[in-house]
DNA sequence: ACTCTGCCAAGAGGA
């Protein structure tokens, strides 16, 4: 077995320290994470202090205490001590304890490794064959899937659902609700890309007479009496699961017993749904275990049923202690390799090894997860040592085709993906759904407790409900609107016992102070009285993206062996060198009309993209109209009849050239949520388009075909329009703030492609720090740039004035940004009552000779646009406070310098201010409340980018530059978005800007206490 | 040492 590395440590750390400190619970070694929620009690959690192994026992030093003590034990043996737990896990115990010391054997008790990331039951009936397959597709989930069969098994599912619930099987309703099925624009998607048509009612039960279904076991006989549920949604924290069961269903269990009166029981038991063939697998039967173990806390069920619809046989499934017990063996050590996906080796981190290769070629040879896994053991597990003939046969089939360097690509990303995932991870705040009480949870305001169904249940569409709840009493005095969960916001709905955890997901709609509505994937009428919590969702993505596109580029097709000679190689791109061969003749008048707007980086731009056969790098610097320019290109392309792909990062990007093509009457189809769509943009939606009327495959196809130009965002590529359709052109906007995985994906469905964006601003953002500084932020954008001959720099720029401008020439630029008139180049501030303010300033300092007043009056003057306000003799200190850094000396000073700026005549809706931290925005809009600042926008240099104010206001909050503006790309951002004038407000000294510094005098924020401002 | 947006999901069956 694999000696885990926490434990070579803390065996090193003993043999140097003796036995003492390893034994004792305050060893530095093991500190709990302030992220980690710990308890006692029937949902305990326990941290992991230390594990001893033996020889079939494994001892456990456990705390659920956050300061390690009292500490207690837990022996594992009778197969339990393979359980991969090691030091600094969280485990939650089944079983009793006994006087603070666990057992869990052969009979009694169970261990759940880290019971808050929650295993689906079909993961784990996967793992019961191939366990690289489960965590492959836990990596990769979007390779499972996509054949016939499976459609089938979803629209029977469904058909047989709703007759369910409508308790009528009869030929007439089933072929309708088939009809409906097979219509139903949920499936159009797919049954276009697989081509097919069926007939359901085939696959149904012959015997359609209905339900109650019967079921004979061993004499006892049950009947279906009722459905509670169908796709009942359960998480379960306590065994760390989670699942969708097909139908909960009440059953009227009767046993016979000699002597004694057969007494019915009633039970809600789950029932498992197969459309198949009959196999009574054991990844069936497991599957229904696994859902009697996640529904113990709501029905404790003691057994299920597995229906197959095919035959119409029903096969009771009574799970033992011994099939829990294995099945949550499997999920723990499945869990271990998801969770431990990275690990490191001499501080260096690098992808753990998977668990091994199958070597049954039948299994392997309809695996979903075949080339991941041939993929995964050659670039990264590379056991040289495993000769076996199978096994090398296989890798060299799947992989044969990839060099190293592309190996290289694929391992070096994923790790780095692996890495940005586990920092994400620790940041999920689900499981302080699993473990924390409502009211803490509500104090850090993500979370409304006490809530209870007030009125009726509208389904607004298939899968649409809107529900409201009211707050029963107010225990806490806060009201509702307190909390930090507003409108749009993602929420789960629980229940305030635990008991139904995850119960529905949706939308917020509205928030007041005593009533909560809100739109949820599920009707929860029949949960009247039921007193709910609502959590918000922030919604741990994870990387299936990433993994699928980096999975998708070593594919043996050509589009991805074109794009591997384009990335990976870094082959250099063609250009064809004539005009005459791209543009049809009867565009050319249209064309060249649309050219006529254009200043000359941006006509090259145009031209560049049209000659090039494989992409174009689009720098645009700050304020150069990059929106404008890719719009013109759309437009173009779209004259010349070429399809177009159009893309970013953000749905607001991708809304804003839209919102400028919309005005040229260029028509577009715009994928993606509505709920995330700019509303003037709505009306290009597929949902909207379908609205009017798409019932068969060809309305479908049509739609899909209709525009030459199809939006959405990178992430969107899941759409089934990508399994039809390619494009002749992929323009991703922002590109340069976009990962590389993730640009990668909208690229695969065009032959050519332009990247916009510029790497001198804000690269993409990664938390990890070893996964920075192995690169995770280098977007694909930066990656190609060395292609000089594929870049045009759009450097025109009309936002800043000269002096502005210059200012980003000599940090970023050197010197290539030019004005684009000499409008743009003189262009000042405007402040119409200035004399009188200035005038008011001087009496002021007349009168308070002891205050220096100068700094303000050159500092307002629109002569000046550049200001760096030196803050060090003030002095403005930053403070650490909860939620960040900020600097209230500077948010003081911001007050009252936008005071006398709005009384000068400055409008608040012209004024921007910006700072690098969250927190400072707080202190300084707590400054703001005056309605006289109303209009004000007061953002992060992040959000800024790609915006701009006449005036900026810049808080530097750190006294040193700290690590986010020692990011130069984020100062240029920072000082890029003014038009006219620029006031920053730092103690920092710039060798670099050593223009335009103002000394502001001690306790300058202190001047004005008695000015009426 | 705090910057941020994306996603609907668990399962649909077959050797």
């Amino acid at each position: 077995m694999k000696t885990c590395l926490n434990q070579v440590h803390s065996d090193f750390f003993l043999r140097k320290m003796g036995t003492l400190m390893i034994k004792s619970p305050f060893c530095p070694h093991s500190k709990v994470p302030d992220h980690v929620i710990l308890c006692g009690g029937p949902k305990n959690r326990y941290w992991v202090i230390d594990v001893e192994e033996r020889p079939g026992l494994k001892t456990l030093t456990i705390s659920c205490s956050k300061l390690l003590h009292p500490a207690e034990t837990c022996l594992l043996r009778d197969g339990w001590e393979m359980t991969p737990v090691r030091p600094g896990d969280v485990v939650h115990l089944e079983g009793r304890s006994d006087g603070g010391s666990w057992l869990v054997d052969r009979e009694q008790g169970f261990l759940v490794l880290l019971p808050d990331s929650l295993i689906s039951g079909t993961s784990i009936s996967s793992s019961i064959r191939c366990m690289r397959r489960a965590v492959l597709g836990d990596m990769f989930k979007s390779f499972d899937g996509g054949s016939k069969q499976m459609l089938n098994g979803t629209m029977v599912h469904e058909v047989f659902q709703r007759a369910a619930t409508a308790k009528d099987f009869s030929l007439e309703t089933l072929s309708k609700l088939a009809d409906e099925a097979l219509h139903s624009p949920r499936y159009l998607g797919d049954i276009q890309h697989f081509f097919f048509m069926l007939i359901i009612c085939a696959s149904l039960p012959s015997s359609s007479g209905g339900a109650p279904s019967r079921c004979q076991d061993s004499g006892a006989v049950a009947t279906v009496t009722e459905l509670a549920d169908i796709e009942e949604n359960v998480w379960s924290p306590r065994f760390g699961l989670k699942g969708k069961i097909d139908v909960t269903a009440r059953v009227r269990i009767q046993r016979p017993r000699n002597g004694f009166h057969r007494i019915p029981e009633e039970k809600t038991i789950p029932l498992e749904l197969k459309t198949g063939r009959e196999s009574n697998s054991i990844e069936h039967r497991s599957q229904v275990i696994l859902y009697t173990l996640m529904t113990s806390e709501r029905y404790n069920p003691e057994a299920g049923f597995l229906l197959y619809l095919k035959t119409g046989n029903m096969h009771p499934v009574a799970p033992s202690h011994m099939d829990r017990r294995e099945l949550l063996k499997l999920r723990n050590t499945l869990v271990h390799h998801i969770h431990s996906c990275v690990e490191k080796e001499a501080e260096r981190s690098c992808l753990s090894r998977l668990p091994d290769i199958l070597t049954n070629r039948q299994t392997c040879q309809y695996c979903p997860q075949k080339r991941n896994c041939a993929l995964y053991e050659r670039a990264v597990d590379r056991s040289s040592a495993v000769t076996e003939d199978v096994i090398h046969e296989f890798i060299q089939q799947e992989t044969g085709h990839l060099t190293l360097p592309h190996l290289n690509y694929f391992s070096h990303w994923l790790l780095l993906c692996c890495l940005e995932s586990v920092t994400m991870e620790t940041r999920n705040i689900l499981n302080t759904l699993f473990t924390l009480a409502c009211v803490s949870s509500e104090k850090s305001g993500s979370c409304a407790g006490n809530l209870q169904l007030s009125g009726p249940v509208i389904a607004q569409s298939e899968g649409v409900f809107l529900h409201r709840f009211h707050r029963s009493h107010v225990a806490s005095q806060q009201g509702l609107t307190n909390s930090s969960l507003s409108s749009r916001d993602r929420i789960v709905v629980s229940d305030l016992e635990g008991r139904l955890v995850g119960l529905a997901t949706g939308y917020l709609c509205e928030v007041s102070q005593t009533a909560i509505s809100c739109t949820l994937d599920r009707d929860l009428s029949k949960f009247r009285g039921v007193t709910f919590r609502l959590d918000g969702d922030e919604g741990v993505v994870g990387f299936s993206t990433h993994l699928t596109n980096l999975s998708k580029l070593m594919e043996n097709s050509q589009d991805s062996d074109r794009l591997r000679e384009l990335v990976i190689d870094l082959q250099a791109p063609e250009f064809i060198s004539n005009l005459s061969s791209v543009l049809p003749r009867e565009a050319k008048d249209t064309v060249a009309d649309i050219l006529k707007g254009l200043n000359k980086p941006q006509k090259q731009a145009m031209k560049k993209v049209l000659l090039s056969k494989d992409y174009t790098l689009v720098v645009g610097m700050p304020g150069t109209g990059k929106t404008t320019t890719i719009c013109t290109l759309v437009r173009i392309l779209h004259a010349c009849g070429f399809s177009v792909l159009l893309t970013s990062y953000t749905h607001s990007a991708v809304d804003n050239i839209l919102l400028k093509l919309k005005r040229f009457r260029v028509g577009f189809l715009r994928l993606g949520q509505g709920q995330k769509v700019h509303p003037d943009i709505l009306p290009y939606t597929e949902e909207s388009v379908r609205k009017k009327g798409v019932h068969t495959l060809s309305d479908l196809e049509q739609l899909y075909n209709k525009e030459l130009i199809v939006a959405t965002t990178c992430m969107g590529i899941k759409h089934p329009i990508f399994t039809r359709r390619r494009f002749d052109f992929c323009i991703v906007d922002e590109a340069s703030q976009i990962s590389q995985p993730i640009c990668l994906g909208p690229l695969f469905y065009a032959k050519r492609f332009v990247l916009v964006g510029d790497h001198q601003q804000l690269p993409p953002i990664v938390q990890n720090h070893e996964a920075r500084s192995l690169g995770m932020d280098e977007s694909l954008f930066k990656r190609l740039e060395l292609h000089s001959e594929a870049v045009v720099q759009l450097n025109v720029q009309y936002r800043m004035n000269r002096q502005i401008m210059s200012l980003s020439n000599s940090l970023m630029y050197d010197g290539r940004l030019e004005c684009g008139s000499e409008r743009t180049a003189t262009a000042l501030l405007t402040l119409p009552f200035l004399l009188s303010v200035q005038s008011e300033l001087s009496s002021y300092s007349e009168a308070h000779p002891q205050h220096d007043l100068s700094w303000i009056q050159s500092t307002l003057l629109p002569s000046n646009p550049v200001c760096f306000l030196d803050c060090s003799m003030v002095p403005a200190l930053e403070s650490v406070e909860q939620g960040g850094i900020s600097n209230h000396t500077e948010a003081a000073l911001i007050h009252t310098l936008l005071s006398l700026l709005i009384k000068a005549g400055c409008k608040p809706s012209d004024i921007g201010v910006i700072a690098p931290y969250r927190q400072q925005l707080k202190t300084i809009l707590a400054l703001l409340q005056s309605p006289a600042f109303t209009g004000v926008e007061v953002n992060t240099v992040d959000r800024y980018q790609g915006r701009d104010k006449s005036l900026i206001i810049l808080s530097f909050v750190r006294s040193t530059l700290g690590e986010l503006l020692k990011d130069w790309r984020r100062l240029n951002v920072a000082i890029t978005r003014a038009k006219h004038k620029l006031l920053s407000l730092t103690s920092v000294s710039f060798p670099e800007l050593l223009l335009h510094i103002i000394q502001l005098p001690s306790a300058a924020h202190k001047a004005l206490p008695s000015m009426d401002l």
